[in-house]
DNA sequence: GCTAAACTGGGACAAGCGTACCGTTTTGAG
DNA sequence: CTCAAAACGGTACGCTTGTCCCAGTTTAGC
């Protein structure tokens, strides 16, 4: 989409409404601060943000059920219930609404995975679980990360998502004591990559997933077993 | 996309030339018998043979560098010298057009991948070099894969490309001596796809790629190891 | 030769796209 | 209250898209 050369996010270039904040890409990119602004009072403002939140949320949606051609002005204007124009008043460019779109699935998935890994259940369990969530959200989520790959704002989105993966498995299996380094770590996100993708793209049936997930944590064990067997000798 | 209706303009299957081959995957209405076109020549044939090869070809070509958005009839009719009405006289519809593409792209795609394990070097080099192939087509592919997710005759042929890979690896196992169950290269394969996407889109520099696929064979063999070792006692 | 079919290719069409314009309404400070 | 700025929203522009039409050309069978 539109391979812009565009060196920088974009710029305050525009007359652009309350929201001061650039490309999400840096790291608390939506509504940091927001406060104080200028002139505006606070009524305003929420209503604003509120705009701005129905607008991403519908940008999200469409990309979760029609993929990413979906997400066009008029169909996120149409969900979210606001007129055309202001699609381009809250977003400098579609590039960028889909940007902050993509910033906040992320966060979204990075929430949901923490939460289920953190909830009850075996950890294999829980990884399967991980990689069997709602599939429309995780073709979206997946297709926007492959698009991420063409637009180095959002590669930098892309890569904050894999790093929050491996932290949130690093404290998952620290948690259920599985002895590991960070390379077992990456080993595993990597793994859970690819069982995550075809997974959501192939969905055949079956509990292949639960068994190479059963499988990758044995040989985390079998590893810490042989070499403290060999050490104990 | 214009998801018109349109039952038949005047006819179940349009003029439509002699290509003899349907919808890549499933059986497809489209063009359901079409052999021994009555009248038709032979150079007529080769001819209309030539054009239909220059524009998937040119398909394939734009899916490799542009992604998906990139295969329009105007973009495939230039790239492949034609005039544009050829794209729709040879194809019925640019869904069409992009699935025959999208098989043609996997079938090159699985003999390349075939070509690199069987190729020279340890296997872990192959592998290494497989990830890191020219990141541009990776792209692409790993674009229409994700695609793919969302329309049932392409998934089917996202299926194939999955056991082709699952075959090349095993037979690239088998050449090296690597002790394998159809599990391994299960979890052989489905490691590389992770290591193969966040390669593809992270493009992160470093040797991780090497590193997990070493680690990753070791597993192998060090479990043949030690389950040997065992039975030895 | 002739005829009907397959093929060619230039052009046109409606639809949809991102985006910009610009007059109107709302807002909050003075 | 006044009033400038911000927010709003209808609408239009320029462009690209997929697809179709149709007159012209080539081909194969008679």
């Amino acid at each position: 989409m539109t391979s812009h050369p565009q060196p920088s996010p974009f710029q305050a270039g525009t007359p652009q409404p309350g929201h001061g904040h650039s490309v999400p890409a840096g790291e608390g990119p939506d509504e940091p601060a927001t406060g104080a602004r200028h002139a505006s009072g606070k009524a305003t403002q929420k209503r604003a943000q509120a705009r701005r939140d129905a607008l991403l949320d519908a940008a999200v949606a469409l990309l979760e059920d029609g993929g990413f051609p979906a997400v066009t002005h008029r169909a996120v204007a149409h969900q979210a219930g606001v007129p055309l124009a202001a699609t381009t008043y809250y977003f400098d460019s579609r590039d960028q609404l889909v940007a902050h779109a993509f910033t906040r699935l992320v966060e979204r998935e990075l929430a949901a995975t923490g939460a289920i890994l953190d909830g009850p259940g075996s950890l294999v369990d829980r990884l399967t679980a991980l990689v069997g969530q709602d599939r429309a959200r995780q073709l979206g989520l997946w297709e926007l990360y492959v698009h991420a790959g063409r637009d180095p704002v959002l590669q930098a989105i892309a890569r904050t998502w894999t790093d929050g993966c491996d932290a949130a498995l690093a404290t998952a299996l620290r948690r259920d004591r599985y002895p590991h380094t960070p390379a077992d770590v990456r080993f595993l996100a990597t793994l859970l990559s690819g069982l995550w993708i075809e997974t959501t793209v192939e969905a055949r049936p079956g509990t292949a997933a639960h068994d190479t997930l059963t499988r990758a944590l044995n040989t985390l064990r079998a590893a810490k077993d042989v070499s403290g067997r060999l050490r104990a000798r």
